[in-house]
Order: structure tokens, then sequence, then C-alpha cells
RNA sequence: GGUCCCGUAGCUCAGCAGGAUAGAGCACCAGAUUCCUAAUCUGGGGGCCACUGGUUCGAAUCCAGUCGGGAUCACCA
């Protein structure tokens, strides 16, 4: 039950019946008319701009209309009041029953409460992380993580067919860089002297391990070979322990996926899916032999003309067209791309979601051109473009160098500070900001720290239950009971304005599911902590407010159903982001 | 030079597809703990929403341009 939404059916359904005169329907924009949250509480409950979206088609001033809106209005019985101010907005206040009612809904629905059905079921693919199989991840791939993940549940929530993919880059020359690197670790497990490892290679200490794996394995037996004989079997095996090490990283971070997708399945020449998507393309028209213009502005020193398979994706939105097939007949990265997309889009997403660094800007139009041509515009592909993180420990940046493999991990930070603190840290922050992390301030339990004020009224919120145990070691607290007696029970407006508050959510769902905005899912969460809070204080002052009342077991039951209700949302919300919500703290 | 992101309080940032007196946290000032967890709460000061035009009943929000910061720029992955 969304309270917005059904006052905007409401609403409108009386401006067609009664305000509308029937000459004047034809062309009257419902459209925009929306009821929404007042800035300011003390304006009312909700508001509306109907007055004003509708005035110039009505011929009327909008407080005029606004006047005859409200006339109207007033026969609804879960309309307390009613009245128009600043420019012809029209506030709202609820009566009690209202009220009522909406938070004994909320509290019987449980879980589900917030729960949508925006996405109608619709099938959408989320890809995130996708970070290169060639080592740990660092903290700059924890955002994207993140905010992948969490938009994932997200959409998950408002009613969509999810599916979380990660697209392995198994297929690149990087791969063959991490090949001839585990080859070295490999010959210093049999007890060879390495030395320092040369440039081009890449020198963690991770692959120590791996290494010394192939020597259990294979023995000296792959020392004899030529790099064509071992390449192929120190690759996979590389491969394989790399993503085994990501995905328990991921893990560390509460994040799992449904579908590893890896990248050299597509250039797999039986397969031939990259063959195939190339064809598809070609048949479209989007195809043609040619060379690209140098680039504008300063040249690169080696730039020379190449003749080339390109793709004409000028034509459907790019800036410049792009290379399909290198110069030496091998394919581009991007040819998988375009393959990778095509195998998504045939398996039935209408919608692609990629999340991606801010590093990775350039790539957004020729993702959208591929996109178009290849689903004809059917398909929606929408690109969440992660800004950089910067770490900072006790205010000073944390330098890194991946050349010298002295970065700062994924794992350092989530072993550190805890998968929590990071995720929510991760997530309160809109995806096109930058964001600075420091460790000293995520670590700190204060109210610095958002996440901990988060969790920490959700804990309130259970000890609120363990005290109402002591006071009536008899009651029933399961959601039926709470909820009637919420519905008979409550009470006082000051607890009105807490269930406007959870009220909010499922509009903040969907809006936050539709604009693909996840942080805000994290901000409304430090809101109604808040509200609950600065409730909670208020019975320290007013003990007549207090939730547990040891002489009056129906407000306590009524009251309970209020706190229930809070416990739930902060607890969906923050399974949303993907974080816990502890019981004690 | 092209493209993308950003510019809102001293600091870090919200501002929900145009709306009312522009908000929150931190920091600063003044208060509240015989009380369901003070990891909390109440109150206060603090703003030319970078700048200039445009669109309209109405702009922090949309459009154009300017300035400033960041990212990225042809067979890499």
């Amino acid at each position: 039950m969304n309270l917005f939404t059904d006052f905007e059916n409401r609403l409108k359904h009386i401006l067609l019946e009664q305000v509308i005169p029937a000459d004047k329907r034809d062309g009257a924009d419902l459209g925009r008319v929306v009821v929404e949250p007042p800035r300011d509480a003390a304006h009312g409950d909700i508001a509306t701009n109907a007055a004003m979206v509708l005035s110039k088609h009505m011929g009327l001033a909008p407080r005029a209309l606004a006047d005859q809106i409200i006339e109207a209005l007033k026969s609804d019985p879960d309309i307390a009041d009613v009245s128009v101010a600043g420019p012809g907005f029209i506030n709202i206040r609820l009566a009690g029953p209202y009220w009522r009612r909406l938070l004994a809904a909320a509290i019987r629905a449980g879980e589900g409460f917030g729960r949508s059905q925006l996405g109608e079921n619709r099938k959408i693919n989320v890809e995130y992380v996708s970070a290169n199989p060639t080592g740990p991840m660092h903290v700059g791939h924890c955002r994207g993580a993140v905010v992948g993940d969490t938009l994932a549940n997200l959409l998950a929530f408002a009613g969509y067919d999810v599916i979380k993919e990660y697209y392995i880059n198994d297929a690149g020359s990087q791969i063959d860089v991490l090949a001839r690197s585990v080859f070295l670790r490999y010959r210093q497990a049999l007890g060879e002297t390495i030395g320092d490892i040369p440039e081009g290679l890449y020198p963690g200490d991770y692959l120590i391990p791996v290494g010394e794996a192939l020597k259990t394995e294979f023995g000296s037996k792959l020392r004899g070979m030529t790099e064509a004989e071992w390449m192929p079997i120190i690759r996979d095996r590389a491969i394989d322990a790399m993503m085994v090490m990501i995905r328990q990283d991921l893990a560390a971070l509460n994040v799992h996926h449904d579908v590893f997708y890896s990248e050299r399945t597509l250039h797999d020449a039986n397969a031939g899916k990259i063959l195939n998507a190339i064809n598809d393309l070609t048949y479209k028209g989007h195809v043609y032999r040619g060379t690209l213009p140098p680039p504008k502005g300063q040249l690169p020193e080696d730039w020379e003309d190449r003749e080339q398979i390109l793709f004409r994706s000028t034509d459907v939105g790019d800036d410049i067209d792009r290379p399909l097939v290198k110069s030496d007949g091998s394919y581009t990265y991007f040819a998988a791309d375009v393959a990778y997309f095509k195998d998504k889009f045939d398996r039935g997403f209408n919608q692609m979601i990629y999340v991606l660094g801010a590093d990775h800007g350039g790539y957004v139009k020729r993702l959208e051109a591929v996109a178009k041509a290849i689903s004809g515009g059917s398909a929606k592909l929408t690109v969440l473009l992660c800004q950089l993180v910067k770490l900072y420990r006790n205010g000073e940046p944390v330098k890194m160098s991946k050349r010298s493999g002295n970065f700062v991990t994924l794992r350092d930070v989530v072993d550190e500070v805890g998968s929590d603190p990071v995720r929510f840290m991760m997530i309160y922050r809109k995806n096109s900001e930058p964001l600075d992390f420091d460790f000293a301030k995520v670590t700190e339990q204060s109210k610095d720290n958002p996440v901990f004020y988060v969790q920490y009224a959700h804990a309130r919120c259970m000890s609120v239950f363990r005290q109402a145990r002591e006071a009536f070691p008899d009651l029933d607290i399961d959601n039926e009971t709470l909820a009637a007696g919420a519905e008979a029970g409550i009470v006082d407006p000051s607890e009105w304005q807490l269930v406007a508050k959870l009220a909010e959510y499922p509009r903040v769902v969907e809006s936050a599911a539709q604009s693909m905005e996840p942080h805000r899912i994290a901000y409304y969460l430090h809101e109604l902590a808040s509200a609950y809070n600065a409730h909670y204080n208020k019975g320290r002052d007013i003990p007549d407010l207090r939730f547990v009342n040891d002489k009056n077991r129906e407000l306590t039951v009524a009251r309970l159903g209020l706190v229930r209700a809070v416990a739930t949302v902060l607890k969906s919300g923050l399974s949303i982001t993907g974080t816990s919500a502890p019981d004690e703290m």
C-alpha cells in the first residue's frame, strides 16, 4: 500500500468526476499531477500540485481552482483537513483512522512492505565488478561492486526479475602476462632463484601459491615444455585460481553474482559467437571495411592509417566508428563486447545495466550504439559510472602503486573495517560523485558514521521488544496481534509523524529503482532512524510516550506495532544495501 | 581539441524527472542522562545554489554559453 499513489488515484478520480467539466476532460494533463510529501511537515501530511498544473487548461487562477478541488476533497473521510497555500499547493492532513489502517497494513505486510510491482517481473541484467582475473580486487573495485549489488537488490525488491552478472575478461593479452607471471612463480616453487620480477609481469605475492599448486600437480613436467605448450595449461589454472580468490573477496563484501560469464567462450571458434554477432551487425547494415579518421586535437606520434572492419556506430549515436577486427585479423575487445551484448539480448534481456568505473566514461556511447544496432532500439541499456574513490588514512591520502604490487586490496579494507561500514559508505553517495574513504572515519563507531546510526536504531527497536517481554512475559508479538493492536490503539499525533515516515518507504523504493539511484535508500534509512530516535527520546521527557508501559497492556501492544514496523523497514532497507540489522550493539 | 561527470553552508554531501521560507551530517555555540541502549536527543548561528543569458505562472533543478575541478580520448584490456 503506497500512501501517495493511493491518494493520487483518489485525487484524479475526484478531478475527473467532480472538478473538470465534461467538455474539458480532453487534453487535461493529469500526468503531471503528483501527490508527494510536502517540503515542510508543518504544511501537512501530503501535498499536490494539481491546481497549478491544471489552472491554464481550466482557464482559472491556480488558487481559485484549488478552492474547487478542496471542496471536492472534503468529502473524503480520510482527509482531516485540506487547505491551499503558496502559489496554489493543496496541503492535506490525514485523519487518525487512516494512519492507523496504514500502520496496520504495513505491519501485516511484514518484510513485504515496500515491495513493488514496478518491474512487472521484467528481466533485467545487472553487470558489475567484472574485474580482470589477474589479481586480487583493489579498493577501486569496491564501489562498483557495492553499487551494482545494491542496485540489483533494489530492482529485485521493486519487482524486476534480476540477474547479477560478472563478465570475466579472460581473453586478452593480460591473461598471457598472468600466465607468464605464474610460470615464474612455478619455477620459484621448483627451487629456482628468480630474482626480481621483470618489468611487465605481475609482481604480487598472491601468485606464489598458484606456482606451488602447479608444482604439486605437475612436478617439474611443465619446466621442459615450450611456452606454447605450457601456456594453455597454466592459463586455465591461473584464471581459475584468480577467480576463486575474487569470489572469496566478493563474498567477504557480501556480494554474490548469479552468472559468471567468460569472455573466452565468446572467442571460442566452435561457438562462433563473435563472428555471429558481427554477421548480425553486417546483415543489419552497420559494418564496413575502411579506415578511421585520425583523432582531433593532438595526433598520437605513432598514428597510422589502417584498413579494418569497422562498426558504423556513428549511425546509431556514437562519435566515431569502432573497429571490430584488428589489422592482424583478430577480434578487438570491443567485438567481444558486441557478442556479449547480443548474447544477453538473445537470453531474453531487454534491459541491461552496466556498472562501470569513471575511467570507462568514453565507453558509454559505443555500448549504447551496440544496444541500438543489435536490438533495433528495443533494448534499454543503462550505464552507471562510479566516480573515483580516494582513500585516506588519518587524513593522509593513501598512495597506491599497481606496478610495485603495492596497492590496497578490497580484502584489506573489508578485513580492517568490516563489510557493513564499507558497503554503507560506498552507497551513501551518488555514484556520479567522487568519494573520500577514510579508514579512521569509517571504523569510528559514532554518529559521524551513518551505518552505526541506522543499525543502532534497529538495535534499539529490538531492545524495546526485550523490555516489553519483561513487562508482559505472556505477550503475543506476532504481526497480526501487533497490527490489530495498532489499528485500535494508536494513538498520539507525534506517532503519526513516524508512521508518515514509514509511509514514504514504498515511494522511495520505487523512485530509487526508477532512477537507478540506490543511494536514496541509504539516505532514507538515515532519515527514518533519525525520526525514530527523535521519537524515542521524547519518551525520556514524557514517560507517557514510551513504547512500553507496564500499566497499560493495550497501549503497549499498539506501540509495539509501531516499533515493529520501524524495525521491519530498517531491516528491509539495510538488507537492500547488503548490510546487517543487528539485534544488539 | 572532442566526449562524459562535477561545482549547493567553514568541511563532506542530499535536494525525489521545475514548485512553498534551499536541507542533513560533521565542525562551532547553548542545553537535555534518577528515563524503553547518550552509538541518542533539543535549540542556535552560518548560503549571490560557480557565472551570464534563455524557456514560464515559477528554475538549485530544463536549454545555451562562460569559468573552474576531475575522468577519458584510434588495432590495450
